[in-house]
DNA sequence: TTTATTATGTTGTTTTTACAACAGGAAAGG
DNA sequence: CCTTTCCTGTTGTAAAAACAACATAATAAA
C-alpha cells in the first residue's frame, strides 16, 4: 500500500509536493492503525485530538436516538476523512465511527496539523490553508443543502434546488447530477411524490424536462 | 468606540489578551469601512479574500433564487462575522450581505489569517485554532439541525430533537431554549400541528411536559 | 388589580404528502 | 433479438400536515 499515493487524493494534502508528504508525516505525529471489521473506533462521547483518514478498507457513520434507533449518516471511503470537527471543537462526538470490514487508518494529531512547525515549512502551512479550506467547503454544502431542505413543500424543495442549478450554471436549461430518487432522497421528499408534483409544474408552464435536463421559465 | 472591548466578544479574537489585538489587527491588514443604510457589502457572484466582523450597525444574509424570492438567511450583530467560508473557499458568494441601518465593518484578509506572520507571533497561532474552530462549530450545528429536519414526519422531528436534548444533558427531564414558535421553525413545521403532535405523543405515554420542560420515557 | 399581550393548546377543514400498486419506456445483458 | 431490470410517471387511497379560528393560560404592563 502506497501510503503517499493515497493521501493526495485526499483533500487534506491538496497541492503539496508528495516528496515532502513523508516529512510531514512526522511532524503530524502520523500513526496507522489496523482495526477488524465491525471495529468501534470512535464512540459517543469520546474526545479525541486526532483526525483520521481512511487508507483502505471503509466505515460508516452512525448516529444512535434516545431510543437507540440507528442512522447512517454518510459512508467513507479510501482517503476520506472524518473526526476534523470534534478534534478541532474539542468536543465529543456524537457519532460512532465503526468499521464496515477490515480497515487501515491513518491518524493526525490535530494539533499538529494546525501549528505551524519551529521549522516552519511551508508544507505546513499548506496542510493549514487545506483544512481550512475543507472545513468551509463542508460548511458551504450543508448550507446549500439546508436552504432547499427548510421549504415547507415539495415544489418549493424543487423550485429552490432547480432555481439553484440554473444560477450555477447561469443557463435555464441544465442538467443534474442525480436520478429520481437521489433527487428525492437529497430533498428529502418522497420519489413518487416527486414525480408527480414534477409533472404538475410542467402542466403550468413552469419547467421542462426530459430525463435529467431540466429547462425553468419565468413566470408572467 | 472600543474597537478592542468588541473583538474579545467574537469567536475570532477567544483567549487573545486585548493588550495584544492592536498589534495583530495591522499584521492582518484589518480595515474599517463605515456603510450606509441598504448598503450591499457584498454581492451575489463576488469573490473576496476577507473576512468581516460588525463593530457597529447590524445586516441581514439574503439568498435571491432564480425568480428573484428573497429569502433572509440570518442576522448579524455587533461582533458577528460574515464572509469567512468564501473567502477561505475562494469560491464566488452566493448571498447578499447587505446593511440594515449605518453599520461599521472590520474587515481581515483571511489570508494574513491563516498564515502565521514571520514574527511567528503565538497571538497568531491562537487566530488559526479559532478560525478553525470557529468553522467547526458551525459545521457541527448545522449537521445537528439536518440530522432533525431530515426526518420525514413532525413527530419524528420532535422525537430526534428532543432525544438528543436528553442525551445531551445526560437526563430524561431537561429544558430547551425555545418556546414553541421557535421550536417549530428550527424544526421547520407549523407550530399548531406541533403543539398537538405533542399532545398525542403525551396521549400516548412518550413524554410529558410543562412549558419548556420535557421528560421522555423508554418504549416498552 | 385589571387589562393587554403573548404563548400555548384544541378542533375542524382543506391541502398536501406518503404509500402502494402498476404501466410504459429505456437500458443492460444475454 | 428477446428478456430482464431499472427508472420514471401515474393514479387512488390513507395519512399527515397546513391552515384558520378560537379557547385558555401565562405574562407583562398599566
Amino acid at each position: 500500500m502506497d501510503v503517499v499515493q493515497i493521501l493526495e487524493r485526499s483533500v487534506l494534502f491538496t497541492r503539496i509536493q508528495p516528496g515532502n508528504v513523508e516529512d510531514l508525516l512526522s511532524c503530524l505525529k502520523a500513526r496507522t492503525s489496523t482495526f477488524p471489521k465491525d471495529y468501534t473506533i470512535i464512540d459517543e462521547g469520546e474526545y479525541t485530538d486526532e483526525m483520521g483518514i481512511i487508507l483502505s478498507g471503509s466505515a460508516n457513520i452512525v448516529r444512535h436516538d434516545f431510543w437507540g434507533n440507528r442512522t447512517v449518516v454518510a459512508n467513507l471511503g479510501v482517503a476520506d476523512s472524518f473526526a476534523e470537527t470534534i478534534a478541532c471543537t474539542q468536543l465529543p462526538s456524537e457519532v460512532v465511527v465503526i468499521t464496515c470490514e477490515p480497515t487501515i487508518v491513518l491518524f493526525l494529531n490535530i494539533h499538529q496539523v494546525i501549528t505551524t512547525c519551529r521549522k516552519g515549512c511551508v508544507h505546513h502551512q499548506s496542510l493549514i490553508e487545506n483544512i481550512v479550506k475543507l472545513l468551509s467547503q463542508k460548511n458551504l454544502e450543508l448550507m446549500k443543502k439546508m436552504n432547499h431542505i427548510t421549504k415547507r413543500s415539495t415544489r418549493e424543495k424543487l423550485l429552490s434546488y432547480l432555481s439553484e442549478e440554473a444560477k450555477k450554471r447561469k443557463s435555464r436549461t441544465f442538467s443534474i447530477p442525480f436520478d429520481r430518487q437521489q433527487l428525492a432522497d437529497y430533498l428529502c421528499v418522497e420519489r413518487s411524490a416527486m414525480s408527480s408534483e414534477l409533472s404538475k409544474m410542467r402542466s403550468e408552464g413552469l419547467l421542462e424536462y426530459q430525463k435529467s435536463t431540466f429547462t425553468l421559465y419565468e413566470e408572467e
